[in-house]
DNA sequence: ATAAAATGAGTGATTAATCACTTTTAAATC
DNA sequence: GATTTAAAAGTGATTAATCACTCATTTTAT
């Protein structure tokens, strides 16, 4: 991975969460990286292939978090780690998250294996946690870590912990 | 409004709202609605015109909820036809919230007045019903009805009601 | 010396927007 | 009620700009 290379992914990454995919033109990210147009073509082929280069990058960081859940095996706790993990992620992780979360509304194409996992880790626990209805607490819960990663990266609540604490509280974990 | 407005109109929200804003090119709306382009900047002047002349149009909807909310005295009441929006939206509606929710990721010129109005009244409701944070539960919910959207706009689940009924019952209306 | 990295002018296609022009609508005048 | 008239609705060819992408050439590193 030579540094041009490194520059044009951060760039990319940078502009695509900003204003989106389809509004940002591969000339300007070769500008803000301080980079020839046809270097991005060089080392990633296409527009498309740039973007697939970023998710597969970021994609590594979500894997690490998943297999750091499994060490959890107290269901209450992994449940605990699991509603923690939208209000303490990395901040240089916050240009990902926005690309992956604008990109839900475009491009069914890419993500969704992040949200099934999520949900079959969910409908585990609440199974253990002898839940009622184990199914609709799980996919009310992912509607809820989604809502809260909209409030983390489009309002950024001052209010957080609070937050946190609020639904910390409701779960009893 | 002529016939062919409407159907710029209808058939750029629905455009818009599949494949985004900036991905929609003007001259598809035009083929599509089965009008010249140049009507659409007739009538509408530009592409950002024509983007405004659609979110005035719906919001007119969305105020009507909100008007129809402060019929109700008890805070009890309020909050549960607050929790129920989300599962019982309008189908024609489907494409609107659609680019609303799209339009949230980028262009954040638009929308907020909506998020905003409904925090207040949470806000209101909550202190109403001696909740200790008020503050961070009406942050919380309005985290949780943006993910409930969101469930419902991107994966409609089939267990929609028993998501609600669950919701229901963790607030106690 | 050679292969990979990098350049930047150039490509055709597509973009939003404009233009001169024709058709439709609807009220005003006879 | 027919005729005139002016504004509004509608067209489609055309514009300049921008788009993703290519390629012959130069620079850099080993």
């Amino acid at each position: 991975m030579t540094e041009k290379q490194e520059r044009i992914l951060t760039v990319a990454l940078e502009l695509f969460a900003q204003q989106g995919y389809a509004a940002t033109a591969t000339s300007r990210i070769a500008r803000e990286a301080g980079v020839s147009e046809g270097l991005i073509f060089r080392h990633f082929e296409s527009k498309e292939g740039l973007l697939k280069a970023i998710l597969e990058y970021g994609n590594k960081e979500v894997n690490t978090f998943n297999s750091r859940l499994s060490t959890y095996t107290d269901p209450r706790a992994r449940l605990r780690a699991i509603l923690e993990a939208p209000f303490y992620f990395e901040p240089q992780q916050y240009h990902f998250w926005r690309l992956i979360y604008s990109l839900k509304w475009q491009m069914e194409t890419y993500d969704n294996s992040m949200s099934t996992t999520i949900k079959e880790a969910l409908l585990e626990i609440f199974e253990q946690l002898a839940y009622p209805d184990p199914n609709a607490e799980a996919e009310l819960l992912v509607a809820i870590i989604d809502g809260t990663m909209m409030a983390m990266l489009l309002r950024q609540p001052e209010n957080a912990r609070d937050m946190l604490a609020v639904l910390v509280q409701k779960y009893g974990v």
